[in-house]
RNA sequence: UGACCCCUGGUGUAAUGGUAGCACUACAGAUUUUGGUUCUGUUUGUCAGGGUUCGAAUCCUUGGGGGUCAACCA
């Protein structure tokens, strides 16, 4: 057997080289850091199953760890759904839940170092004065007034900002690093801010919180992570991230920036992400077109494809933008070898057989997946009236049309060849019913016929049907890059028909103990799961990705 | 008019100075009791110029294009 050497990416090649130098005694320790503040979204995925991925391959850990440096954005409802999405993906962080938040000592002490060391100063400066004397991006900055108060001073009074004696807004915590830097983060950054917030993990104890840059970088160093993975926003952040471990001395763990994952047709920014919701343009965070973990799952994507996608779509350096098409792709290769096959006539012609029993019901038997020998068959109700597909039927095929139409055979999946002999009309002109004869000796399984027909339908049995409601998603966006245009907002772009529910499709009676979260493919039509509106009365379907249709196409 | 990063088919990603490959998409065909799946094949690519080298997608250089950075967000 010839076995093909898998390429590493740059991520895997840095790690295998850091394992080779014995740094860190060849130990893999990476973390996934999201802030609570919003739900998981696929981009997040990315960064998971490299977290976690890499780790695992290189017989590392991964710890999680909330990035709750912000009390008044971040929320215990995310907390929640967080870990939730990360398990639901097949990650296991083991005993190492970390919160930056429980680090808020540490991170404090810290602070105090800095300042013995005369290379962090409180400013009592506005926001606004800050600004405008840190420059812009081509000019540098202007040092602080109070840039050069005494170690004591600074001392007493980032004590009191603690103590809270000073109002939000009107004191911070700078590090002295250099004012004239051409990296804008490195001009002085703001380490502790005042917020008078309530914490939803530390409570009222503090209301002094440290930024990002000077939390992120310190837990990773207390939790001795030795790659920290990160996308490519914060590559100007890496100077500073260095400069904190040289002037703390402490754990020297090292970022490293990746791409972010894009998707076509949708948006990633959690932000907006929180808009659509907040101004119910979905329907909540799980709604099933929403790219998020939560939303996905809803919609019936199976975590399994969603790690395949984020494998196949690599890691690197350089923007870009997947093709929605490839997650899709990546979901029907997964529910291909795991759904069952069922029938369901979305759009109901009702056909008579007009020489076949009325009274007479034949339980046929039919394949579960014919990709899964294990899977196993059902007995499915054949009658004398059924329910085809409206658009499996033409008065007027065109030239390779080869299903139903006046005159012409075609074969039921499982069941007969019938043939189409009347078509009967409503006055209005639109068609009521087909009636057809069916071919006695075309039984599938034991058809002596001898009858060779091009099409092969799905139906249902007209008495045994159960009426289920089937919501037929579409992209979230009609536009690719829903944020291109300057002048519109991103919801200008949203596709009106993204969400059309059909209240009542007809499906084979073998669905009706079907439970929330189950996958099937509705044959010739797509993956539908079964959602959680569902009731003992009346079971809700998503699409979940239709099937492929070459049909047309040529 | 600053610093840092990036540029390989339509999209994404390999090739670590030595045959530009893989996946998705598209197209064509075979198989098929799902116009699905599977199988086979085809089209399409190294941003541009200069240099180093026996040899450059890869190294150097100039230019072009794109991204990030001026929250008391992360």
């Amino acid at each position: 057997m010839e076995h093909t050497e898998e390429s590493l990416n740059f991520i895997e090649q840095m790690i295998e080289d850091d394992i080779a130098a014995g740094k860190h005694g060849g130990r893999v320790l990476t973390r996934f850091p999201p802030e609570p503040n919003g739900y998981l979204h696929i981009g997040h995925a990315k960064s998971i199953v490299l977290n976690f991925g890499v780790a695992q391959k290189y017989g590392g850990k991964t710890n999680l760890r909330f990035d709750d440096t912000n009390p008044v954005t971040e929320d215990t409802e995310y907390v929640e759904s967080i870990q939730n999405d990360i398990r639901w993906l097949g990650f296991d962080w083991e005993d190492r839940l970390f919160y930056a938040s429980d680090y808020f000592d540490q991170i404090f002490g810290f602070a105090l170092r800095l300042i013995d060391k005369g290379l962090a100063y409180v400013d009592d400066s506005s926001a606004e004065e800050i600004a405008a004397l840190k420059g812009t991006p081509t000019h540098e900055g202007t040092d602080s007034p109070f840039r050069n108060r005494s170690i004591e001073e600074n001392r007493q009074l980032f004590l009191e900002m603690r103590d809270g004696k000073h109002p939000e807004g009107s004191k911070v915590l700078r590090a002295k690093v250099d004012m004239a830097s051409p990296n804008m983060l490195l001009r002085d950054p703001v380490i502790y801010r005042i917020k008078f917030a309530h914490h939803h993990r530390t409570a009222d104890k503090w209301c002094i919180y440290p930024m990002y840059d000077f939390a992120h970088g310190q837990s990773d160093s207390i939790e001795t992570i030795t790659h920290s993975l990160c996308t490519l926003e914060f590559e100007n952040h890496r100077p500073l991230y260095d400069w904190f471990i040289e002037q703390l001395g402490i754990f020297p763990s090292k970022q490293t920036e990746f791409a972010r994952l894009n998707l076509n047709y949708t948006i990633m920014s959690k932000r907006k992400l929180l808009q659509l919701v907040n101004d119910n343009h979905v329907n909540g965070w799980d709604d099933p077109r929403m790219p998020t973990i939560s939303g996905m799952r809803r919609r019936g994507y199976p975590p399994a494809a969603i790690r395949n996608f984020v494998k196949k779509v690599g890691v690197a350096r350089r923007e870009n933008v997947i093709d929605v098409g490839l997650l899709e792709f990546s979901v029907r290769q997964e529910l291909n070898k795991t759904a069952p096959r069922v029938m369901a006539v979305l759009d109901p012609l009702k056909v008579v057989i007009t020489n076949y029993p009325q009274d007479r019901v034949e339980w046929m038997h039919a394949e579960n997946n014919p990709e899964d020998p294990e899977a196993g068959h059902r007995e499915l109700p054949f009658s004398s009236e059924l329910y085809i597909e409206q658009d499996d039927f033409m008065e007027n095929p065109p030239k390779k049309y080869f299903r139903m139409f006046p005159g012409g055979m075609v074969r039921l999946k499982n069941a007969y060849i019938i043939q189409c002999d009347e078509v009967i009309k409503n006055e209005d002109g639109s068609i009521e019913q087909l009636n057809c004869t069916y071919i006695e000796t075309s039984k599938s399984g034991e058809d002596t016929s001898g009858i060779n027909v091009k099409g092969t339908i799905h139906w249902v049995s007209r008495a045994h049907a159960l009426k289920v409601e089937a919501r037929m998603y579409d992209r979230l966006f009609s536009h690719e890059n829903p944020d291109h245009d300057k002048d519109q907002h991103f919801t200008a772009f949203l596709n009106p028909e993204s969400l059309v529910v059909k209240p009542e499709i007809y499906v084979e009676p073998s669905l009706a103990d079907a439970l929330p979260g189950q996958s099937y493919q509705f044959m010739r039509k797509g993956y539908f799961c079964v959602d959680t509106d569902s009731t003992a009365n009346k079971l809700v379907f998503n699409l979940t990705v239709n099937l492929r249709d070459n049909w047309g196409k040529s």
